[in-house]
DNA sequence: TAGTTCACG
DNA sequence: ACGTACGTGAACTAC
């Protein structure tokens, strides 16, 4: 087929006009960056993390959309012809925090730089503005695209008109044509305004009808089309409660429905010829950019400033060999040492080159023989010489391969990334590099990924690499640093993390033993229980199926024998526990299944899945994560030796594969008792949990007592118990009724009194959670007692879900990090109470809040002692903490 | 690669 | 009116 084009239109390409909206994208850009607000600000001092994330959402959005005209657009001021009509018109808005005042002049500045005209008036917000040209593009024939943080925006759409908001911070956004609004909302774009009016703004604040939110707006829209519509017919709607508050909120609602409307015939003096898109203005935004010390957009523009040049530039080195190792040991600086290996697992993967800063001179190799000097050996294994790495522990880890022991490290870039901020993945020295603008390939730019993963076939090329590397350590120390000491986290990282980092290099490298023959006898024995309740299965379904999946599984159970659905998932219904559960009693099929999963589990992550991580030395060596969790926790990975069955008695038999290295050794383990609970008793400060402890009661029991109302605790029966204890995981889970109301078994309105009593009991945990909540909206983060941070954007959501998660972090994230900082504490002091006393035991893992060791028998009675005494003396707490241990011939039996 | 499920604290 | 417990890792299926 032959598409016939008339010439004229085939030459001309259409004119697309791009609205911005300056001030809601600044908005959303300065909250998007708030977790690094501190590291972006220029040589005069002013913050930029708004300014940053603005402009580079421009060069998305720009190559995007390709626009021939462009308009950004401000609000002029507080008052509006709005705040005339409604003078509490966004009353209670909080006022724009100065840090992002500061930066909306320069972001005027840069948009007019980068060719885009900039527009405010008077009396007018920004939406009316966008809303008024986007009709007079419109009527010219040309396409809209309208960026905005603001969904109400959405209004504006046509079918010329594309609103683009969005989503999760400002580089990404979520495109509004008038089929996705309905496809969204189910409402047409002219509708949104009565919707909007009918269900009132919070932000905005202001009111629309009592009891009316979205969904019951929409539906009214429905039936009948339009607020005027609606008002219409009122007096025939049946008698309700809706009924009488749309009578009562009418003035109200017509109102705000005026609030809603953008006006797109505002008095703006603006001709579309004025907004033709000019491009940047290259000389005077490098000038910008330098001033604003924006590397990365200055690399982008291929300038060859100097100092882009300098950070650039191939690095000169000269070769890692006798002679450098001559220097390198006989300089008193700090020097940076990077360790480079090829592979997922550095446990296995070999080292590929290594690069030395030494006094501004760099050296590396890719030949590991120089591992073999004796000099180079006893520099790297001196601690009195200061060195700088990325990543301590593998760092340690790698070169105890190659028998090279390493010690002296004061910076590890890895480690103090992750204490700045947990939120993104600094498990890459390329991307924390690339987070303070300066320009190093990660892993993936640089090995490649998938098939095309490959170390390079020029050393040279690597070299550079590694160097590079080292060379970033050195240049972003000092900054690094110096924003440790004013989280006030030195300590934190000197005292804790740091010499952590060598605890778990040697518990990884130690490893732990782990029988194969007992895990194989496992799997054979599950394979033969697995195939015969399989069989039963089938038989029961009248038809062979893949029990393991869950579609399939859900078309027998509920299309095929018709059980009722409990829950559905977004792909389809739900077969997870808590749903077979509930139809145990329906279906003898369904107990089978619950047999199957839980055996097929053990069977395949444990009894088979462990067997693939035993090395020759017949033990396993865990990988722990020490910069990924978001509170502080460890994670351990290939294989995780962190959930290993325990709850159920068929799954606990996987411990019994784990064992000490000989015949005269048992594995021995140490748990604190109830540190969350303990941890929140001391942070909340709430007399009456902390007095429980202190004359330690059974916790749960005496919660129990004074939700109840009881007297003592001899009345507290079984279930009371069982409730209680919910309730204080609740607690510590930063509580919602209805969450606890499923995990107990009984309706959210008792749910709700259980939470109300426990408040009233102890007050004290109850001001912290608000106190807590309050603290993270005005500082951004929350913190443990050792000040390890956790950055919290979300807490300024609008977004009510988003918020109530980051609120719920909020009271969690200190009581689980605090109970973290503990344990880490006692590990780095157990480590060196078994070096002080000589003892042959060996710290082997760790599971949040318990520590396993494997020791000489004769060495048992003295952990005994020991242990517990290291662990409840690693912190002072206004409350006692408390350790049980146990030992035995393996893990199963260690309990 | 995303979604579901389930193992642990 | 909204739709939920906090923090993880791994196996498996199905797109």
């Amino acid at each position: 087929m032959v598409n016939f084009i008339p010439m004229g239109e085939k030459m001309t390409k259409n004119k697309k006009l791009l609205l911005i909206d300056g001030n809601s994208v600044s908005f959303r850009a300065f909250f998007a960056m708030h977790n690094v607000l501190d590291k972006f600000v220029s040589g005069d001092g002013i913050h930029t993390n708004a300014l940053y994330a603005f402009n580079n959402m421009l060069d998305i959005i720009l190559k995007d959309e390709d626009p021939t005209h462009a308009l950004v657009a401000f609000d002029a001021g507080k008052t509006t012809f709005r705040t005339e009509m409604f003078s509490d018109y966004k009353g209670t808005r909080a006022k724009t925090p100065p840090e992002l005042m500061e930066q909306l002049p320069l972001i005027q500045e840069m948009l007019n730089l980068r060719g885009i005209k900039t527009y405010q008036l008077k009396n007018y917000e920004a939406d009316d503005i966008i809303g008024t040209m986007s009709r007079k593009g419109q009527s010219e024939g040309m396409d809209v695209t309208i960026i905005t943080g603001d969904r109400d925006l959405t209004q504006l759409t046509t079918d010329k008109v594309t609103v683009r908001v969005n989503v999760k911070g400002v580089t990404e956004t979520e495109a509004y044509t008038p089929e996705h609004v309905k496809e969204k909302l189910g409402i047409t774009p002219e509708q949104i305004i009565d919707m909007k009016g009918l269900m009132g703004d919070t932000s905005d604040h202001y009111p629309g009808v009592e009891k009316v939110g979205e969904k019951t707006a929409i539906k009214l829209l429905n039936e009948y089309g339009s607020m005027e519509g609606l008002y219409e017919h009122v007096d025939e709607m049946r008698k309700s409660k809706l009924k009488e508050h749309l009578i009562n909120d009418k003035d109200q609602a017509l109102l705000s429905k005026k609030l809603a409307t953008i006006n797109c015939d505002a008095p703006v003096e603006l001709k579309l010829g004025e907004l033709e898109y000019r491009g940047d203005n290259q000389e005077q935004l490098i000038k910008f950019y330098q001033r604003m010390d924006f590397k990365s957009f200055l690399e982008k523009m291929d300038v060859d400033t100097e100092e882009v040049k300098e950070e650039m530039a191939d690095i000169k080195f000269s070769e890692l060999n006798s002679d450098a190792v001559d220097k390198i040991v006989n300089v008193d600086k700090p020097q940076t040492v990077i360790v480079e290996s090829f592979g997922e697992n550095y446990h296995i993967s070999p080292i590929i080159g290594l690069a030395i800063e030494s006094d501004k001179e760099y050296y590396s190799t890719t030949d590991i023989s120089i591992l073999e000097n004796d000099k180079l050996k006893a520099w790297l294994a001196d601690d009195s010489k200061e060195k700088y790495v990325f990543d301590n522990k593998k760092t340690v880890a790698l070169l105890n391969r190659y028998g090279c022991e390493f010690a002296g490290v004061s910076f590890d870039m890895l480690l103090v990334s992750y204490l700045l901020d947990t939120n993104d993945n600094k498990t890459d020295i390329g991307l924390v590099a690339q987070n303070y603008g300066h320009n190093l390939p990660n892993e993936e730019e640089f090995y490649g990924k998938g098939v095309k993963k490959a170390v390079p076939d020029d050393d040279q090329v690597l070299m550079n690499f590694i160097c590079q590397k080292a060379h970033i350590i050195n240049v972003l120390h000092d900054t690094m640093m110096a924003e440790l000491k004013k989280n006030d986290q030195d300590s934190l990282y000197d005292e804790i993390e740091l010499p952590l980092s060598n605890v778990l290099a040697s518990m990884e490298i130690k490893g732990v033993k782990v029988d194969a023959s007992r895990l194989k006898e496992m799997q054979n024995d599950f394979a033969g229980r697995l195939s015969d309740i399989e069989k039963q299965i089938y038989e029961e379904a009248g038809e062979e199926f893949n029990i393991n999946s869950p579609k399939q599984l859900g078309v027998i159970l509920f299309e095929k024998l018709k059980l009722p659905v409990i829950k559905k998932t977004k792909t389809g219904y739900s077969t997870a526990v808590d749903v077979l559960e509930k139809l145990k009693s329906k279906s003898p099929v369904v107990q089978k299944i619950l047999d199957y999963r839980q055996i097929s589990k053990i069977n395949s992550t444990y009894a088979v899945g462990l067997q693939k991580f035993i090395q020759p030395d017949n033990r396993i060596h865990t990988i722990y994560q020490q910069t990924l969790t978001q509170t502080g926790r460890l994670s351990s990975i290939e294989p995780n030796l962190q959930n290993i069955p325990i709850r159920i008695d068929e799954g606990r038999q996987i411990r019994k594969a784990f064992v000490p290295q000989s015949e005269d050794w048992e594995m021995f383990s140490a748990d604190y008792s109830q540190v969350e609970l303990r941890v929140l008793a001391h942070i909340s400060g709430d007399e009456n949990m902390q007095e429980a402890f202190k004359e330690d009661y059974d916790i749960h029991a005496h919660t129990a007592m004074r939700i109840f109302g009881l007297d003592s605790t001899d009345e507290v029966t079984p279930d009371m118990r069982r409730k209680a204890k919910a309730t204080n995981f609740g607690i510590v889970y930063g509580i919602s009724d209805y969450g606890l109301s499923q995990n107990i078994g009984i309706t959210r309105k008792e749910a709700a009194q259980f939470i109300d009593s426990y408040f009233e009991q102890y007050p004290g945990v109850k001001k912290y959670m608000d106190d807590i909540v309050k603290f993270a909206r005005e500082n951004g983060y929350v913190e443990t007692i050792m000040h390890r941070r956790r950055y919290l954007p979300d807490i300024h959501s609008k977004n009510f879900n988003i918020r109530n998660f980051a609120q719920r972090t909020a009271m969690n994230t200190p009581i689980q990090g605090s109970a973290a900082d503990i344990i880490k504490v006692a590990m780095i002091n157990m480590q060196k109470k078994l070096k002080e006393e000589n003892l042959k035991t060996n710290l082997l893992l760790q599971v949040h809040d318990e520590m396993i060791f494997e020791a000489p028998k004769s060495e048992i009675p003295i952990l005994e002692k020991l242990v517990p005494s290291v662990m409840d003396s690693a912190v002072k707490l206004d409350v006692p903490l408390k350790v049980g241990s146990a030992h035995g011939y393996s893990w199963y039996e260690a309990k």
